[in-house]
DNA sequence: GTGAGATGAGAATGATATTCTCACCGACAT
DNA sequence: ATGTCGGTGAGAATATCATTCTCATCTCAC
């Protein structure tokens, strides 16, 4: 319905954006839909260029910039549109963002799933998965994924339930994997959402606090620590209590 | 030398504050420099005076308005003094935020040493502390620290280097702890330091990612749930790999 | 061809942070 | 006592953005 910043068009999108882009009442009966649908198809399709076309001039300035304090009006100017267009189609920039951060989570987890799918001991591809987890999540290397890093806190301040559902696809792998690990008996079993969602959080924040060189103290964390910390943490404590 | 929110002035203060209130060159002869000093005492203690009106300013309507979402002008008229004077004494709002975060992650760390001092079993005293560390890090409760959800994450990703530093009294605090569980045996020797980073991030970020009502997803994680798997993380996988 | 909705260009607004001007004051060295 | 000087208050002036508005134009389905 919507769009994808690449190509891969899947995810849930924004609500917003749908009403704004199909702004088509329910009420009517089913010729009269039909023939408005017909006769909007086209617009529907102009639409979602140009909201693609937004979408890619962010990207662009993100990966230039290194951050997302683009101003909107770069992203317009980038995209040879208008600001009226614009909102048009997007209720502001934080809908903008919002879209490309969904999107690249969406891709993350599709890779990371890829990735793991490719490796059969059930442990291993889960190791796979929080390194590649880690990588990603690292401030540092500049990847084309500053949206981890930036918009992802700024969000998850003002907006958390936003991040929640951006976290869903990644979540949804996670917890595939810790299942298949608890039913190979790799690790114990226990709740799988809970506990790939806790993993998550660890892997992408350690990563997170780490792009710094911070010279005195902070000792940098490197993936297989997190590694070690979260299989521990999955493997429940060995003893006591 | 700088400051604190409330009267406990303790932590290591922000540089560029300083720079402003001292502004001594150096290289004088020591009677000059005395005399000087003298002469600027009092001043000094004025600074101080005005510098912490901001920041009580500042306190006073984080807890109203929940947020930081405060402009200059508030603080301002709320302290009864005026812009010049502002920016005569921080660099920006930034550094007004910094300065509280600081201050409230200092305070907390104190509250955590306190309190897991108390308790004589290194373990227990550990969980007591992460149980705090969580409850602490919460963003629904309202509590008085919308710092620790708020300004954190938007800071985390401009300047890292300034939140480890503020991390540090509780990196200290934590990796005190970590080393006594260590020594009593309650869990295997390792990286005091890098566990207790490790350690810290989760229980903070998970915590974070907490206050979400989130109806669908985004099963809401328990202190009782990070703390055994931070346990499990800390004492190791039992047996393979 | 016509009319409704979309667009472009760019001005106007609004909210803030930050800087600047200028008059004044109070401590202090001489 | 007095002149200097740094700090201050009051508030105007700037600067930066996001967001909205105006109006002329364009496009497409009919």
């Amino acid at each position: 319905m919507r769009s994808s910043v690449g190509e891969a068009g899947v995810l849930p999108l924004k609500w917003s954006i749908v009403l704004h882009v199909t702004a088509v009442p329910e009420e009517q009966p089913a010729w009269r839909q039909r023939a408005v649908e017909r006769s909007t198809r086209a617009a529907k399709l102009r639409a979602e260029q140009r909201v693609q076309r937004f979408l890619d001039a962010a990207q662009e300035l993100i990966a230039e910039k290194r951050t997302t304090d683009f101003t909107v009006q770069e992203v317009v100017d980038r995209s040879k549109q208008s600001l009226r267009s614009f909102y048009q189609h997007f209720d502001g920039k934080h809908e903008l963002l919002l879209a490309l951060f969904e999107d690249a989570l969406s891709k993350s987890a599709a890779e990371i799933r890829e990735t793991a799918g490719s490796e059969s001991d059930p442990l291993q591809a889960l190791r796979l998965a929080v390194e590649m987890l880690f990588e990603q999540s690292l401030s540092n290397p500049g990847v084309e994924r500053p949206l981890f890093s930036d918009f992802a806190l700024q969000l998850l301040v003002k907006h958390p339930s936003q991040v929640a559902t951006a976290h869903l696809p990644l979540l949804t792998v996670f917890t595939e994997l810790v299942e298949q690990a608890e039913d190979a008996g790799a690790i114990p079993a226990g709740k799988p959402r809970r506990q790939a969602s806790i993993l998550m959080q660890t892997v992408m924040f350690v990563a997170q606090g780490n792009g710094v060189p911070a010279g005195s103290h902070a000792a940098a964390v490197s993936a297989e620590e997190v590694w070690q910390f979260c299989l521990g943490g999955l493997s429940g404590v060995p003893v006591r209590n």
